[in-house]
DNA sequence: TCCGACATGTAACTGGTTACATGATTTG
DNA sequence: CAAATCATGTAACCAGTTACATGTCGGA
């Protein structure tokens, strides 16, 4: 796929700024739909330089401490539009390693498959609250900025799929207990 | 992670199989969570019989076709059980390459950004329906059997999902359009 | 007799994580 | 002056995909 490539270019499209400010950017702001470590981070800068997608200049922090601040180049603001407008399904379904668990579980006892959800519906509650409460820091709803509202939508779509998977465990928990009754 | 492992535990703990017919199942039953194509499922065959968790017998089919039948051993079902019991927050934001493009997409005109979100609505949407026939072909709601059940579950779980992402597009589309209107 | 499904494997590569490695700057 | 953070890189490994490779069986 070679996403990452256009998570840096899209990001730097933004703001000029150092291998370092990209790793912060992908452990805040892109926190909710794509990730990257240092370690993957400084190699593809160093392709894109190559690509001439992206350029650097060295600035000096303190007295000798070099930092490398990329920009994004008129051809990579090219090739991240294309990206932009590419028409491709590639829709694969996310693995989900709780599902796969739960599915298999039919051999525990009750009581355990009920702690199992039990479990995973106090995780996605906190991130829900989480994720609600970055949503109450706006300050106009919807936003008038145009990058506000990115981040205002897919905030959204976060605290959307939290609930949608708390109401989906508590109907998991409601079927297996009914179950559990009938015998 | 080692997911993989559990996942082939988990289905030769149902019913013992070939490594072809596994790969059926991650096909149609896991397709909703888990994924492997043959060329993974066929070394890890190998690595689960050397750790004894799994041991096989050839059958012939028709003249010389040899086929290998893989069955779980004690060992391989107290390990499952093992990783069905554990307790980690394994609980990773999966990846979202149409957030990350929505995300930068506020650099495209409007007309543009529509057109994104209407052709992720249509798919959502087309993959909500076909989850919904599917659901619709289970005699008894909710189904009586064990393994039924956990299918059943998932299913929901599906649906529930591509639900979410419809509202969440259109909510997507009418926040977009509408700062449109007031400029 | 041909074609699609059955059946099993390996090799090369890509994307991503963990660990290794180093050093400067800022803040308490 | 110590600790946290800033800053940049490489190496080894793991999970997963694509492509290569081979051969059988059953049905139209």
């Amino acid at each position: 796929m070679g996403t990452l490539k256009y998570a840096i270019l899209g990001l730097l499209n933004r703001k000029s700024m150092t291998g370092y400010d990209l790793k912060k950017e992908f452990e805040t702001t892109l926190f909710e739909f794509w990730s990257a470590k240092h370690s993957q981070i400084y190699p593809e800068l160093k392709e894109l330089t190559k690509e001439k997608l992206i350029s650097f200049k060295i600035e000096i922090s303190g007295t000798i401490l070099e930092k490398k601040v990329y920009t994004i180049t008129d051809s990579g603001k090219k090739e991240l539009q294309n990206w932009l407008l590419e028409k491709e399904d590639k829709n694969i379904i996310p693995k989900d390693e709780f599902k796969l668990r739960l599915f298999f579980s039919d051999v525990l006892p009750v009581e355990k498959r009920i702690e199992l959800i039990d479990e995973q519906y106090y995780f996605h509650n906190k991130r829900k609250e989480y994720f609600e409460q970055k949503l109450s820091k706006f300050s106009n709803i919807p936003p008038k900025m145009d990058s506000e509202l990115s981040d205002y939508l897919v905030l959204l779509g976060g605290i959307k799929r939290e609930n949608m998977l708390c109401e989906w465990l508590i109907e998991c928990k409601k079927l297996i207990a009914n179950k559990e009754e009938q015998k």
